[in-house]
This record gives C-alpha cells, structure tokens and sequence, in this order.
DNA sequence: GGGCAATGTCTTTAATTGATACCATCAGAA
DNA sequence: TTCTGATGGTATCAATTAAAGACATTGCCC
C-alpha cells in the first residue's frame, strides 16, 4: 500500500508536510498542499485507519452494543430501524459502526473491555439487558454512550414518546366509545412504566375504571403470551371491548385468539398495537397502532453522539430526547 | 491504559517476551509466561487492535455490506436475520464485524478503498447491487469475500436451493390439484433465473402449461406491484386458481388483492410465498410458504469466511454453497 | 577430566508498522 | 533583530518480530 512516505519522496517534502497538507492544516503553503494532494491521488494513497487511530486515539468508529437475551437484536424490526437510521447518520459524518461482543480472540471480556480494545470513539445501545452489570460499567465509563429506551442517571437517551402514544392510542379508543379497555404491558423497564402511567392517567382522566383484570403484564415482542392473555380476557366475565398491546406482533397474535374464539377483531373486539411494523400495514385487518418514528430516533441518536463526540457541552434538558410518535389508523377498532 | 510496557516494568522483562507471553509462542519460559499473563491480568492489561494491526496487518474484523437501493439492507428480514447469525458465528472465533460505507471523513470512496482503509480482513456481502462497478472491483480484490445470494467467477457464495423451494411450492400446489398457477417472479438475478427455471421445469415435468398472462415480472419486497399484478391476474379470463409470490410480503399484499376483489385467499385463490418470514406465522391467514433457513446461511457463510482466512486451499465444489429450504404448510393452498 | 565447541533455551535489542505532533530550523519580511 | 510562514527532524503511539545475545547444558576429543 502507498502511505505518506511514497508521497513524500515522490513530492521531495518530508512526511510531516505530507501529513499536515493531507489533513488540511494551516501552516503548509496551499502549492504544496495541492501539489501532495494531487500525487496523493495519483498513487491511489488511502490513509491507514490503524496508524492514525494509534497516533490520535481516535478511530472514527463507534461501537453498538445491540444483544437481547435471545441475541436476536437485528432482527426486530424497531431495533433494526433504528440502528439503520443511526448508521446512516454516522456515515454521513464519516463513522463506521462496529458491532461489539464479549469476545476478544477466544477469550471472553466485558463489553466495556472490548469497546476500549477496539478504541471506539463511541457507544451506541439498544436492545440489549440494561440492568446488567456489564452494560451497566459501560455506560457508567467515560466513553459517549447514546442509548435508545433507557435512560441512566447523567446519561444520554432517545426514545418514542411513549406517555403521549399510549394516551393517544386509550383516547382514540375512549373517542370511539370505549369504556372498557385492556391494556397488556411489557416486561418491567423505563418504557413500560411511562405507558402504564400514561394509560392509568388518560383513562382517570375520562374517569373511566381499569379493574385488575384488565390491567396485565405481558411481553414484548411475546406473541404467545399475548394469545393466552387475550383468551383470558375474552372469557372474564368483564369482558374489555378493546385491548392495548404493548406491539404489534401481541397485537396480531391477540388478533389470532380473538379469531379462534369465533369472534372478529375490530367488531366485537377492538385492537391497538404499537410500533407500526410495515410488514402488518399490508395484512388484513389493517392494525390500527401507534407509529413509532425509527428513523428520527435514529438521527437523534446520531446527532447527540455527534455532538458529544465533538465535547460539545450538551444541556441537561437535551440528553435526553423524546421522539413523536403517530396514531395510525387501521380498521381494527370498532365505532360503538 | 495498561501496555505491554507496563507490565514488562512490573515483571522485569523486556516488552518482546511480554509479547510473546500474551502471544502463548513457544520460546518463552512457561514460568515466564504465567508471571506475565498474571501480571497482565491484575493490571487490567488490554490488547490494543490498533497497535496490533498496524504491524500484523490483521484486524480481526470482517467489513459487511449491506446497502440495497433504498439504504435499508437492515430492514429486510432475511438480509437482517442472515447477518445476525454470520455475526454470532464470527463472533465466536474472535472476529467483529464493520459496516462498509463508501464515506472516509467527508469525502467519498470505493467500498474496496473503504475496505483497505479499515484493514478488514474479509467481507461479508449481502443485498447490495452486485452488478455495480463498485462492487465488483470488491469482489474481483484480494480481499476474501463470502457473499450471499450471489455467484461470482471464482467467488464464494451462500444461498438457499431456490430451484428447490420453487419445485416444492410448484409441486404442492400440483399435488393439490392445481393446474393453472402463476407465478411472480422477482427482478433479474440469478436466484430469480434458477427459481424461473425450477417453476418451468416443474411444470413441464407434470405436464401443465404455464401461458405468458400467468408468468409476469414483479419486484421483491414490493408490495404495491404484487398487488397490481393480483389484480391483473385475477381479472384476466385464464385466471389462475395459485399464485407464487417472490417472497411474503408480495404475498401478503397479493391476498389483500384477493379479498379486495370479494374472494378469499385459500379458497377461490391459493396463495404461496417465499421466505418463512417468523412475523407472518402469526397472522391469518397463515400463509404457506417456502422457508428460507437463514441461520444456517449465516452459519455457513461464517464457515466459508473462517476457512479463507486460514488460507485454506477450499475445493471448487465447495465455494458455492445451497442451503436447504423447508416447505411450511399453512392454510392459503386450497385442496381443488 | 579438562577444555572447547556446539547446541538449545530463554531473553533482549532494536527495527518496524503509518501517521501525527511537538519542536527546531530557516528564509525572508518587517 | 525579531517575527512569521513554511518545512523538516524525530519521538511517539503499542505492539510484533527477526536477529542477536546470554547462559546453561551437552558432546566430543585429547
């Protein structure tokens, strides 16, 4: 490969010069700087990311942390989108995305250990256990972290505004003559205990009741579980009109035991999902959902890292963003 | 951090048997050895991947490309669950994985130049425009390349027994008593000639004609056309009574033609598609489908990457690899 | 058995990788 | 003389590695 050396001896100036003309300094005559640069392109030269990255300590590369329990992180949907949206972003300003594991060679390291390791500039976290003492020494150390559905103390976060999508979608449902509604959370974590809150609120607010069992923990992402808590709704005796998913995957699976019980969802009962997956605005019924916007989560997320990375000081209200969401209406929620 | 220095000042050695201690080389004395790596240990001691790679000229990361025409390689299923498991796999023996752009700073490179740029030592290739100059200067580099649904001269390739699949989705459909059936095929690419072929040839094996009208052209992953050309094939006068899709969500989008035009997917119109997309097992109607085991691709393609970079001479016969496909038998084939 | 070379084991020295940055240098201008 | 703009020398980043060196052990011959 050609480095600066080649340059130098082909313009006669020293690797310093080529060097600085290569990296657009002040203190290099603009002839000279042409001139380099020019044979730079002429010999093909590309800079050596490891050189540079040992010289400066910086590597132009950020790390993403993105492993659920499952290690299934890319292939759902929401977490895919986003991280698409992020690595396009980063792209732009000239970052690549490096995925990290707890593997250095054949032996096994923290993922604190392997970011410093690889001597990313960055942090970006999604879809992967929080609470967990490795992630949690993570976001803990010094590197820029931007994470997506959590929020750590002093840390920087994007996420959907969940509070105002499960207003809107309990409203929407309240303004279509429901009185009776269920809603089906996910697992315990920041964004599950916005939406509870938000729907105990909006239905307090249209002093309608939410009896214990219409109020469930399910599972994100758990169709299953959605199936067997929508039978269990559907044979109380204080049977919901409507049910609030915590996705569109439960929603769609809720949708398939309110099928199985005879019974057609959007008529006698209602259903609201969340996420806004594409791949369920083409299946019939079309859900009706809260639309979460992953591309601008994912621009969010770059800018924030962008900004830290340039040791911008970031305004304690601007760490953490929360990103509008959408009521998209389908035709499974019926007008009673 | 920690360097090898330290650790030789802390162990009274010299920075090379530190090395070659880490390193596990034989010239070392194992007393020597243990000293240093529990030194190393006790001193938080990280490898530095740059340090190493300038010299080795080995990075231990594989670069991924991943961009189709819309930017969203991320966001298909099966491109995304690919690279999941190639991930995993790769993970396994130590080496990460870098999106490839085609940006370095501000200013725009080949991906064979952003490729050299970050050392990587091979690239994994999926759902980009295999055609593009660009890719095939990649391609045609000394870099080893895994690439999946793609065969290139000389080149080392995964992908599912399309011709399989197709002759398992035709022949069911036969075995259940159809006789005009169509079938929608994706944009040129050899996996769309050898499912072409596999359909003809199915046909012709049983006999059945298959007319221009029922043989069309749509787009993978392209809702809106499949849904056109349902509506084409159903108000044509030789109307099939089955309809192959490229893949599911044609599918999909073709039974909300089917029931559009007041008939029922499954019954006056069977529908197959193709990929075994996990999200639609879980709507109704369940779709049959052909499965695309895309763990197993991802698996094998780690394979393939790991014996090239061990330089292992790899047979003819085994650079191209067919991936066993699995008809899933749902309800959208009717029994004629 | 003593002497000396040969062998082998372990360790160190020092060069190298490609780029950057500090500091020095130098010419010409003020 | 001092300042300024342009350029060069060289150490440095953290690791690897070829070659050299240190030292102990062994072999062989007289």
């Amino acid at each position: 490969m050609v480095s600066i050396k080649d340059i130098a001896q082909a313009c006669g100036v020293s690797t310093a010069t080529v060097s600085k003309a290569l990296n657009n300094r002040e203190d290099v005559n603009p002839a000279t700087r042409d001139r380099v640069r020019e044979t730079a392109k002429q010999l093909g030269y590309l800079p050596n990311a490891m050189a540079r990255a040992l010289k400066t300590n910086r590597t132009y590369n950020i790390g993403v942390l993105m492993v659920d329990k499952a290690d299934r992180g890319l292939q759902h949907y929401f977490f895919a989108s986003v991280l698409d949206s992020f690595k396009v972003a980063m792209e732009r300003s000239g970052y690549d995305l490096t995925f990290i594991s707890n593997q250095i060679g054949s032996q096994t390291y923290s993922y604190y250990e392997h970011c410093m390791y690889r001597n990313v500039d960055g942090v970006f976290a999604a879809c992967v256990d929080f609470e967990s003492a490795d992630v949690q020494t993570l976001l803990a150390s010094e590197l820029p972290v931007v994470s997506v559905d959590y929020v750590g103390e002093g840390r920087y976060a994007v996420a959907s505004d969940n509070a105002k999508g499960i207003a809107e979608a309990c409203g929407y449902a309240i303004r279509k003559g429901h009185k009776q509604i269920a809603f089906i959370y996910g697992e315990p974590s920041q964004v599950t205990d916005a939406r509870k809150d938000a729907f105990l609120n909006t239905m307090k607010a249209h002093r309608l009741e939410v009896p214990g069992n219409l109020f469930l923990e399910g599972k994100y992402l758990h169709p299953e579980l959605a199936y067997q808590l929508t039978q269990l709704l559907l044979s109380d005796p204080g049977c919901p009109t409507c049910i609030l998913y915590p996705d569109d995957i439960c929603a769609v699976a809720g949708m398939t035991a309110i099928r199985d019980a005879g019974l057609t969802p959007g008529k006698e009962i209602s259903v609201i999902g969340f996420d806004g997956n594409p791949i369920l605005r083409m299946t019939g019924p079309l859900l009706t959902t809260i639309r979460q916007d992953t591309e601008t989560i994912g621009i969010r997320a770059a800018e924030i890292m962008l900004r830290m990375l340039q040791k911008e000081n970031i305004p304690e209200r601007e760490r953490i963003s929360n990103v509008d969401v959408q009521l998209l209406e389908g035709e499974t929620v019926a007008q009673l």
